[in-house]
DNA sequence: CGCATAATGTGTTTATTTTACACATTAAAC
DNA sequence: GTTTAATGTGTAAAATAAACACATTATGCG
């Protein structure tokens, strides 16, 4: 059980039904609302989620760390701002992108009333070297973070536990990893993710159970230690398989 | 897997940093988009899952139905626009509201840009008789609506999905029903939100389990065959029992 | 080259959870 | 008082999850 809320005393006039003339002089002469996307980026290395930050270029937030984050352009889609905020920085696009909520609060934003669409993203730290570092750029340990610019810490927090409950769900974990993998890199990225430990064999067990990973006959290379054998997820054969779960489950 | 989109070519620029000033600028003078929220009210009556819905007044979308909303005051919070809407529409407040997500798809809205934060609502339509009837506000059986005015349709589907979604991991169905109920009622919420059947043995032995809920000794009353007994749920307890589920599975 | 090291790979048993399923009981309706 | 329709209850089978140990293989080092 999530919310329950008072009341605002704010505004309790009766259901005015508005006509759409009203809505557009509202749109264009009342509302003083911006608009932006924060982009919460996780990655994964070292054995550790991480997630990317920027140093905040606001007196008000000297030495703090934030999101990546931008003004949505009028003409532009959501979805588009953030693909456009994770080209930016980190040159990347085609991958996992999903939107968590809103954050609205009135005094969130120094500048005035900016609303924020925070969407976040998983990518493969290994793969994409950044390139451009601007304010600092860079990889920080999630579970390190305990402050940050702006309300970035509480909409860290909201998107990493929905990351955390949408990879039990979903194959969200192999974006962090190469296409080619074993399955201890596999296990190492939800333990990361799910900040827990889990039984060696029965992580093997399930996943095979599941019948998504294609053994490729391809071995790690230079590990110090017997290497591992390497596996591809097979996307098609998931997206016919994926379970539809009904159930009690407090 | 849900999301794998392409990279607008919109936009391409490198990360430009912005000034404190330059995006009060872009706040003031540049960005016109509105913000609304819309409610996505479900009821339960007659064994159905019913939604809250009033007579869309644009040209565009005659005859159509269309969800409670309402433009975000530039002063006013997003949980206390949707507690207001509620409040406006229903008469009804301290119920539960949760934020679904945010469609800010371009052409939306035929008056301009608006995009609009959602919050669905659960409440118990035998306690809370609508007193503010215009634009035809009354329930409609969910699993009857096939057009909605707006993107309306969509933003039911998805608020409907994480009903469901949350209805398996949260007690929220009790919002939807009095304070005492039986049991059959109780479950009759559920196969109405889950559109489903399960089994009246094993629902029982489910919930009894589980532990809260509380026998207050009184039996129905003027039904139409023998009485079941009444309970209550025991809000308390549940918060300190709930449980943190860790596990894999797609 | 061989030995120590460290990680991979594999099965079984037990416990827990879920599913399937049938009959006696109670109050209302006639 | 007989019929009706829903309540209330228990058990066995199946599926899933959890606990747990040892042999294998490549590396690294002496």
């Amino acid at each position: 059980m999530k919310i329950h809320m008072a009341v605002p005393k704010h505004k309790n006039q009766s259901a005015n039904i508005k006509t759409l003339s009203v809505i557009e002089t509202e749109i264009n002469n009342i509302n003083r609302i911006a608009l932006s996307v924060d982009c919460v980026i996780f990655g994964f290395d070292e054995n550790k989620l991480k997630v990317l930050l920027i140093r905040s270029d606001l007196k008000k937030f000297q030495g703090l760390w934030s999101l990546l984050g931008d003004l949505v352009a009028p003409d532009e889609e959501l979805d588009s701002a953030a693909n456009r905020i994770l080209k930016e920085r980190t040159g990347l696009d085609d991958v996992y992108l999903e939107q968590v909520k809103t954050f609205g609060a009135l005094n969130r934003h120094p500048a005035g009333r900016v609303i924020s669409v925070v969407y976040y993203s998983l990518i493969n730290i290994q793969h994409h070297k950044l390139k451009i570092l601007d304010n600092e750029l860079h990889w920080h340990d999630v579970n390190d973070i305990t402050e940050l610019a702006f309300d970035h810490k509480q909409i860290l927090d909201s998107s990493y536990e929905q990351l955390q409950r949408r990879v039990q769900e979903h194959p969200l974990a192999f974006s962090l990893l190469p296409k080619k993998f074993s399955l201890r890199e596999l296990q190492n990225v939800y333990e990361a993710i799910l900040d827990t430990k889990m039984d060696r064999r029965n992580f093997r067990k399930k996943f095979f159970a599941m019948d998504f990973l294609v053994d490729i006959e391809q071995m790690e290379q230079d590990v110090p230690h017997r290497p591992g054998k390497l596996y591809n997820f097979n996307y098609n054969k998931y997206e016919k398989k994926k379970k539809k779960w009904v159930g009690i489950d407090f």
